[in-house]
DNA sequence: TTCAGTGCAAAACGTTTGCAACACA
DNA sequence: TGTGTTGCAAACGTTTTGCACTGAA
């Protein structure tokens, strides 16, 4: 089994100023741990993994807010309801699928996705476009397509 | 198109006593709300549709809590991080999947799931149990199904 | 009548923000 | 050096609990 570093020969620092975002000592520890899991974290996680570097709280939460408004992370609505943060592969793979067990909480990436294929059908049929799924399917309506329809809201945590 | 409630010919206070619940006012008129919404609520939207009826909020949340704890209810982790919830419908169907959209937040109720047949496949290949899903895949993975392996952890709020 | 269920209010928790000090470009 | 970033600490909103009163069985 390869990890997920496999995938990231580009150095943190590297990656950061590619994205336009300043290389700090707390951003290059927190893309680090992001990087390294296989599975989602939440920011509490993320912390809990980086207070040893001497990173504040608020440092995660305003980082990965940042990260998420540029799409480099991918905010998901864990299903025991807390909400957890996965860094976008640069292999082309845009998200991950996991199986859960209820009693010892164990998870296991699943690298099928099999909502794809459903996806474009239901994109085709009720003229959604732009369509994403985590938990639910989402998309924009045929509506909200129109030119000159109220601007996207935002989702999550902004920055200041 | 029909409403959710044409599923259920039982009385709300019968159904509460059928499943060894005690038919309260406030139960009934949460049961009631719950029945009739054809998409998951959270508790504040509950507590809003019940509060003329002088039902307090911690009502809802314990009551919804022991709907959960007895499966009639079903948790949903919403796309927008909040935590929703859907009774279970008795007429077959365990969950539902949403098309919802980015803009305007409709949500539209998707009948078919696609992910059922991926979720035997899963079960077969990894040896998971009794699996469901409605983000991500869950189940019970091997090690717990052995007999005598430890409880079943309790998710969400517990009743006193 | 009795005890589960409820309302009220406070506690616990997670998320978000303001501000002064700090560090990268 | 200057502006974006950070740590600290407080403000919020939501979830959860304790306790005394109430009402369904």
């Amino acid at each position: 089994m390869g990890t997920r570093t496999d995938h990231h020969a580009i150095e943190p620092a590297t990656w950061l100023r590619q994205n336009g975002l300043r290389a700090t000592h707390a951003r290059i520890a927190i893309v680090r741990i992001l990087d390294a899991s296989p599975v989602p974290l939440t920011l509490a996680e993320i912390h809990e993994k980086v207070r040893s570097e001497g990173c504040d709280f608020a440092t995660v939460f305003r980082f990965v807010s940042i990260l998420e408004e540029k799409e480099l992370v991918q905010r998901v609505a864990w299903i025991d309801g807390t909400t957890r943060h996965e860094i976008r592969a640069r292999d082309g793979h845009h998200h991950h699928h996991y199986l859960i067990c209820r009693t010892c909480q164990k998870v296991e990436p699943l690298d099928e996705c099999v909502v794809e294929r459903f996806e474009n059908q239901i994109a085709r049929e009720r003229g959604y476009s732009g369509l994403s799924h985590s938990l639910q399917l989402s998309g924009v309506c045929p509506e909200c397509q129109k030119p000159g329809a109220k601007a996207r809201k935002k989702r999550g945590p902004t920055t200041p």
